[in-house]
DNA sequence: TATTGAAGTTTCCATTCGGTAACCTGGAGT
DNA sequence: ACTCCAGGTTACCGAATGGAAACTTCAATA
């Protein structure tokens, strides 16, 4: 006897998926360890290189521009010389930290498996 | 002509990082999706891909033998016939939910810019 | 006898992603 | 005069990732 498909119980599915969306954003490497370690105060591009130490200035950019479009991070030029770039969070950012901080908990509880990993969290 | 600094060739063991290791299990395409999937209660194989449209059966594979040996998603053959297979969240997996929640939330406040999307959450 | 259904598996392929290394700019310090 | 520094950019490349489509197994139906 074939088996009847269930109905899901979860409720269904705005057209565009706020989820899949969000994961956009953090789903890049090094995203994470970016907010994470701007989650304490601005840090300038320098810093986020010395505090992800396997991140490279290409990605790290990368990252920091997405990050900026889409109004998580802010970046400020400091007229130093030579000139420096602050990033900060803006103050979606800072909803991100709760977000991430129960991504980490978990994170210690799980059987890692491979993928291991490096870097602050 | 001065020497260059060669790479270290032997990949270095990196201290693990509870953060990368968590992006590495939800990181991966849909798995945040199956686990929003499940949150309501346990689904079959042929449900979630009702319940995921895009998601191909191989990548649906991957993902829920991933979320099983990382002790996230449960798997139970039925006797049916044909036998089917039912997943749903193991006490681990639930303590997700409230983590991609919070993604869920900000999800929806994000400037969203490309990679529109389809299906759950 | 043929078909269906569940739950995958396998092969092949295009694209993406991230890493490496080298290079750039303009002012300041020595 | 030259080098350093911050904050990148650029070109090149291999690995990994995910998509598509076809195939499999076994029992129960039609």
């Amino acid at each position: 006897m074939p088996l009847k498909v269930r109905r899901n119980q979860s409720p269904q599915p705005p057209p565009s998926c706020p989820l899949t969306e969000c994961m956009a954003i953090i789903g890049g490497a090094w995203t994470v360890n970016v907010i994470w370690s701007l989650r304490a105060g601005p840090r300038r591009f320098s810093e986020l290189r010395i505090d992800i130490p396997p991140v490279s200035p290409k990605v790290l950019t990368a990252r920091l521009r997405e990050l900026e479009a889409r109004g998580v991070v802010n970046r400020e030029v400091k007229p130093t010389s030579p000139p420096s770039v602050e990033y900060s969070l803006t103050a979606l950012g800072s909803e991100l930290v709760p977000a991430i901080e129960a991504i980490v908990t978990i994170g210690h509880r799980l059987k890692g498996e491979p993928g291991v990993s490096v870097s602050n969290g």
